[in-house]
DNA sequence: AGAACCAAAGTTGTATACATTCGAGGTCGT
DNA sequence: ACGACCTCGAATGTATACAACTTTGGTTCT
């Protein structure tokens, strides 16, 4: 594996996980020297970094993580929606759904397996192998790459929400009707799934939002560190 | 300026403008060489390039000129529609029209403009004119990315079609009719008029492309130079 | 003759020294 | 005291030498 890729994944890795905080400034001989490697390779990962939006250069100061504001989450799931519903509209008008049959019975029984909620995680890792499923059947490249440049983004505001078990049982029944409607090869039914769905996602997210920032208690989703602009 | 800005304009020129054809194949030194400047410089360029789609690595050979089939260039426009049909809309919805007053006249007079023939480049910055407007007014920042992300390539795309008048004067009533939607604030008109007017673009670029393939006199759209992938 | 292997050439990947540019803070003038 | 300017420092920008890897073509063994 390439020094670059090692330091594009370790400051990805720190930025989705809020180890540092938008606002964060960063200096290439600085992460050279934490991550033991020369500046020709931190240069490849701030690039890619702030391709993706996750950095936002600053004129002779280095690199800031870029804020995530509501509005800003707001905008994300705006363009979300649109994508995702046309990746939804496109998937089920395939040929194929034989995909998805299997993921149908796992998003049945998601239920139980969030009420038992001893292992959460194999719940995010079933969404994550739909996602994977919709990657492969949407067709069009140009869709794809614009769905995949929301997803570090997307990733990010996760850090944000809480998850209330509620939230998720009836987020995996919402799944369910989006795998069915594929499956029926209903493309309006799985367009619009997909839009309750994601709606209802940005209300819970917004909600927790606004909790923390009510509490102030939380994580600040706006830094005070950033020097300027 | 820089010079990984300049071989960044330089080379994204050349692919854009179909110097470097689809399947030609780029390598550091050699455009070191012929930019007169070091890799780094270079490498910068490419890796900009690579990100924007329009250069594809190549393992160990240096990277590809990306191919653009008619395939392609209908999957670009599946997700163009999509994206400006949505920005179209938002644009309408918004308080302050003012940017688009001035626009209108000038679409208004185009039709004249583009039978008098003498200038057709001036129409064309009309419509660039017509999209700055429309970015400046979005709204949206990530909705704003994505369609900047599919620009490099339409204006590859633009390359292949032939300009008859007939089909620009068309557009240019088009343009007129999505104007006058987000003057009255009509978002629903500005966005079905925005479909209207990018499938009928599709549809006369598809021709353009047929006629091209069928003649086979024209330019390439598939290079038989790339070496495999 | 065919396939596996090996070697050589050319490619990108990395480190590092030097150049350049931009900003911050101090100083000088008013 | 306030503002403009200037200097210094730290950041990125560039060039270049060297390392590691991949492909390709030849060679050798079966």
């Amino acid at each position: 594996m390439r020094a670059s890729d090692r330091a594009y994944a370790r400051l990805r890795d720190d930025i989705l996980h809020w180890h540092t905080p938008p606002g964060t400034v960063f200096a290439e001989v600085e992460q050279a020297e934490r991550l033991k490697v020369s500046r020709t390779p931190i240069r490849e990962a701030f690039s890619r970094l702030a391709a993706e939006g996750l950095l936002v250069p600053l004129a002779g100061r280095g690199l800031v993580v870029s804020e995530l504001s509501r509005e800003t989450i707001i905008e994300l799931f705006e363009l979300r929606i649109v994508l995702e519903t046309e990746a939804a509209r496109l998937v089920a008008a395939r040929r194929n759904v034989d995909l998805f049959i299997g993921l149908k019975e796992e998003f049945e029984h998601a239920a139980e397996l969030i009420d038992r909620g001893d292992d959460l995680a194999s719940y995010y890792e079933l969404v994550a192998r739909l996602d994977a499923a919709m990657d492969e059947s949407v067709g069009s490249r140009f869709l794809l790459g614009a769905i995949r440049q929301l997803r570090p983004h997307l990733a990010r505001v996760r850090g944000l929400a809480r998850d209330n078990r509620k939230r998720l049982s009836d987020a995996a029944a919402e799944h369910l009707t989006i795998v069915e409607a594929i499956i029926d090869r209903d493309s309006e039914l799985a367009a619009d799934a997909t839009s309750v769905h994601l709606k209802k996602s940005l209300r819970n997210i917004l909600e927790s939002v606004d909790a923390l920032e009510g509490a102030a208690g939380g994580r600040e989703l706006t830094e005070t560190k950033q020097g300027k602009q």
